[in-house]
DNA sequence: ATAGGGTTAG
């Protein structure tokens, strides 16, 4: 019995059992808030302690401060150079000022200030920002001793994109050619992001496949590296439509190739040309790898198809592929967009007995699980027991415990949820207040979703994303 | 060494 014709099987079950259930330990409450503010901060102070706690190695030690002592110096630096950018206009030299400041450019320098940029770009100073980024970029290009990367070519790249200055990006990476730069699958997803429509975005994918420069590794060919920088994302049309070229120029397919055309079919929700291709894939003598069975265990889960997942994992075991805690969570994040709550608790108990353990990914993925399936209580339990067990919530974790307090109108806690990721040194990304801001603007608290949209741009952050709210009007 | 798991709401 084969994993393929698993998967054809259509056995369709749900495993509603509570004998599967075990019972949790539960946070207990009563543990003093101090007790648990000082568990969850122990893993991120445990970072900032390293170089205190090192003077047995003296040596270590001091690498670590002069290192430290160089960033800071040239995040001081950094401050400086924004500074004399921010006088930038008529009757004000620039470039003499920056000349004056006499700093030591490093390749750190650089990259703080134009992060410094793109941190500050908004809606009305985007043309500012890109004249003045690419101002500085040319500046210490020109110092002596000093050579950009790759990397400082992508940044100030990243820059013309939030800027919209489109033509500049690609005036940039004919330079990186010209100068012999490596241009990578990251010069080709900058691009690639900025392409508002398909036809522009297939001349880029031309011209990179086409391009003699272009720095492919760590895969075989071009078509391999660009199939899974569209992967990362989301492209999935486009990797149909470069698949095809692909075929086309007379390249066959590989172990990744498929792994990625799969992985993009089962996103596109296409089953049957998945499954045309999981055929072709076994008739040219290609077995399922791990990759591969962490697609079809999401595929199975999507497909609300728990017992053929079983059958599935213990097929994995039998081919000596044991499966690993990334193939219990794709299933059971699988499982719960089909709404099988049970499947997806069924699993999260089962993954123990197979020498797995869950970790913040795998936490998250069952959190959400509870949050969609409205059972908000069992996914503040699970949150509280992963802290317990050491696992560390993340962005992610907190967006999906604070979507579960907007669903059942909680905004105080949700709220709270939030300053508390912040005073963890968690940062909120713009999708956690975009989850905070529809629900409110659903609830009819418009002025209170507009203090959150304040509290964010006061924060200093994703100011040029306020117009992406949904339902965004200037008020 | 090199590819693999998780986000809105409509």
């Amino acid at each position: 019995m084969n994993a393929l014709s698993l998967l054809s099987a259509r056995i369709v079950c749900r495993l509603v059992s509570s004998s599967f259930i075990v019972r949790r330990t539960i946070w207990n409450r009563s543990f003093g808030s101090d007790d648990r503010f000082e568990f969850v901060m122990e893993p991120y102070k445990k970072g900032l302690e390293r170089s205190e706690s090192c003077e047995f190695e003296s040596l270590r030690c001091d690498d670590l401060s002069v290192r430290r002592g160089f960033l800071e110096d040239s995040k001081t630096d950094a401050g400086k150079v924004l500074e004399v950018l921010k006088q930038d206009g008529p009757g004000f030299d620039t470039l003499v000022a920056l000349d004056e400041l006499q700093l030591k450019v490093s390749g750190v320098l650089v990259r703080e200030v134009l992060r410094g940029i793109l941190r500050s770009i908004n809606v009305l100073n985007k043309t500012q920002c890109a004249k003045l980024g690419y101002k500085f970029f040319v500046w210490s290009g020109k110092v002596e001793n000093f050579n950009h990367t790759a990397g400082s070519y992508h940044m100030i790249m990243k820059i013309f994109a939030e800027c919209e200055e489109f033509k500049a990006m690609w005036r940039l990476v004919d330079e990186m050619t010209e100068k012999g730069y490596p241009v990578t699958a990251r010069t080709f997803t900058l691009l690639i992001c900025t392409c508002g429509d398909a036809g522009l975005a297939r001349k880029v994918v031309e011209r990179f496949i086409k391009s003699k420069t272009f720095n492919y590794r760590p895969f075989k060919h071009s078509y391999n590296a660009i199939l899974h920088a569209l992967l990362g994302i989301k492209q999935y049309k486009l990797i149909e439509w470069v698949y095809q070229q692909m075929l086309l120029d007379g390249h066959s397919s590989d172990m990744l190739t498929y792994n990625l055309l799969l992985y993009a079919r089962c996103k596109l929700g296409k089953l049957d040309q998945f499954h045309r291709l999981l055929d072709e894939m076994a008739r040219n003598g290609f077995s399922p790898d791990c990759h591969t069975y962490n697609i079809l265990l999401y595929v199975l889960g999507k497909g609300d198809k728990p017992l053929a997942a079983l059958n599935l994992l213990n097929h994995m075991r039998e081919v000596g592929s044991d499966p690993s805690i990334l193939h219990f969570t794709t299933l059971i994040n699988g499982l719960s967009r089909a709404g099988n709550l049970d499947a997806c608790k069924y699993f999260f108990d089962e993954l123990s007995n197979n020498g797995c353990t869950p970790d913040v990914v795998c936490y998250t993925v069952m959190i959400t699980s509870y949050t969609v399936a409205g059972e908000h209580e069992k996914a503040r339990e699970l949150f509280d027991e992963m802290v317990i067990k050491g696992q560390l919530p993340n962005v992610f974790t907190y967006n999906s415990m604070i979507r579960g307090f907007c669903m059942v109108g909680e905004f105080e806690e949700a709220y709270t949820m939030l300053e508390e990721m912040e005073s963890r040194g968690c940062k909120p990304n713009f999708l956690v207040y975009s989850t905070l801001v529809s629900y409110l603007r659903n609830a009819g608290q418009l002025s209170e979703a507009h203090k959150v949209i304040t509290h964010m741009v006061e924060k200093g952050q994703y100011a040029h994303l306020v117009t992406k709210f949904k339902g965004y009007r200037r008020c």
